[in-house]
RNA sequence: UCCCCGGUAGCUCAAUGGUAGAGCAUUCGGCUGUUAACCGAAGGGUUGCAGGUUCGAGUCCUGCCCGGGGAGCCA
């Protein structure tokens, strides 16, 4: 028994080989069944004739969609069946037959977002939602073997900790810990920044939580974030790994992942053009290219959802803002020493109006700055004696930043909501399955 | 939290205030190259919940519940 997976298929043509995996279809032309068969690597389609194997046509007569099966047959190419090669039949074992009064509810047709998020755990076997995973899956490794080769550490921050890494945004509370409140992490950022002075150069990567009543198809209430965080690096050198790292991202994909980018549809054309350098503009810039597109947005003010599609649009890949209003900021980020009204902050926002996939800057490395904006912020002091200390024991200038795993990856794929791009997505009003 | 949209068969959706339907799925029958196969037949309903208007409500009104999109906030 020579026991392989679809895509290696091709290389055992007129062999016969054993395929393990479930029904994805089954059709049917008088004596003849057409069942095709996924395993997680692909699709194949089989085919049996009732004259030649009664026994196993009447089997796989009787089969439903996603019963499981371990399936024998003799490759053959084929270039009516799917894929390009088929399986003719020589023998099957059902592992479990799905009841025909209760069929698996997925079906080979469009389906209602509501009744698909309800069915997250069977919705992920379809062809759409591999192929998803996949590239998901591509653009972690990809961005792991990037950080790795440039010399940062990984050092992984805390799930749990005693408060706000920004104060503003809403938080997860934990009642366990004794006499303390705790909160699930919003961001790592601030341990890197202790991990950094202990390694030089590190970087996080896990998940986030926000309590935000975000209800739109660029919100999750629970995301993955890569934090790269390096001491003595500048604005500038955090821009730079930033258009490295999501370059490198989107290229891998692309080499690696060809055949799922298919699947979905995907433009590569537009992801092809995502190469260093990314094009950089001020804020003061930004308001000036809103500003003659008659968007109102004044100087001093965030952009919203429509001025991040205005800028992103002007470019064919993701465009870099920095030096934003200190007002705006984060409380951690350096002044501008030139304008300390700016701070030594960026953004980078995707193509086709993804949003913005990665935030970061230059930290306040002075101490009596940074609790001024502590307190300033009415963040609790107490809570951040140990950031303080950062700055009282060699601190150095330094710098980082934090790319939103699943919009990056939705922006790759082009999905319409970036709830298809992580496993079980958590959402405002959507914790099942 | 605010604004907008929606909830009818397992799924996707129709139905001028007047007998609740179709396609898919399921079951049965037909077809030796099917491509979301096709053809024929059958079963399948507390129209989200509670009130109200009306001779009569899926349809109109009120409240509630659930979901979606967006704003704010953010990656």
């Amino acid at each position: 028994m020579l026991l392989t997976t679809i895509e290696d298929v091709g290389r055992y043509q007129g062999q016969q080989v054993t395929i393990r995996g479930w029904l994805y279809n089954l059709r049917e032309s008088g004596k003849l069944l057409f069942p095709i068969f996924r395993d997680g690597t692909g699709l194949i389609q089989g085919v049996v004739s009732q004259k030649e194997h009664p026994a196993v046509f009447e089997t796989v007569r009787e089969l439903t969609q996603e019963s499981s099966v371990v399936v024998t047959g003799i490759v053959r190419a084929d270039a009516r069946a799917p894929g390009g090669y088929e399986l003719a039949l020589t023998g099957i074992e059902v592992i479990q037959r799905v009841p025909e009064n209760d069929p698996f509810p997925i079906q080979r047709k469009e389906h209602g977002v509501d009744f698909l998020l309800s069915h997250r755990h069977l919705w992920l076997r379809t062809p759409r939602q591999t192929a998803i995973l996949r590239i998901r899956a591509e653009a972690i490794r990809a961005a792991r073997n990037f950080m790795d080769s440039q010399g940062y550490i990984l050092t992984d921050s805390p799930i749990f900790t005693p408060a706000a890494c920004e104060g503003t945004t809403t938080l997860f509370e934990v009642d366990y810990f004794e006499d303390e409140k705790a909160y699930l992490t919003q961001s790592g950022q601030l341990y890197v920044e202790a991990t950094a002075a202990a390694l030089g150069k590190v970087y996080c990567f896990g998940p986030t939580f926000r309590a935000e009543k975000s209800k739109t198809r660029r919100h999750l209430t629970e995301f993955w974030m890569l934090e790269p965080e390096a001491a003595f690096a500048r604005l500038d050198d955090m821009m730079e790994l930033g258009e490295q790292l999501v370059s490198h991202i989107v290229q891998s994909v692309l080499a690696h992942r060809r055949r799922e980018l298919d699947t979905l549809k995907r433009d590569t054309a537009r992801l092809e053009a995502v190469r260093p350098p990314f094009p950089r503009i001020t804020y003061d810039e930004a308001i000036a290219i809103l500003q003659k597109h008659g968007n109102p947005t004044r100087w001093g003010e965030d952009f919203g959802g429509d001025e991040e599609t205005i800028l992103s649009s002007q470019f064919d890949r993701p465009v870099i803002i920095h030096r934003y209003p200190a007002a705006i900021k984060a409380f951690y980020m350096q002044p501008d020493p030139q304008r300390p009204e700016l701070a030594l902050g960026f953004d980078m926002l995707a193509p086709e109006g993804y949003g913005e996939i990665i935030g970061g800057g230059e930290r306040i490395s002075d101490y009596d700055l940074l609790l001024r904006r502590l307190r300033e912020n009415n963040l609790p002091e107490e809570a951040f004696r140990w950031y303080l200390d950062l700055r009282r024991y060699g601190s150095v200038p330094h710098a980082g930043f934090g790319l939103g795993l699943e919009r990056t990856v939705a922006w790759i794929c082009g999905t319409e909501h970036i709830r298809e791009v992580i496993p079980f997505p958590r959402m405002l009003y959507r914790i099942y399955p």
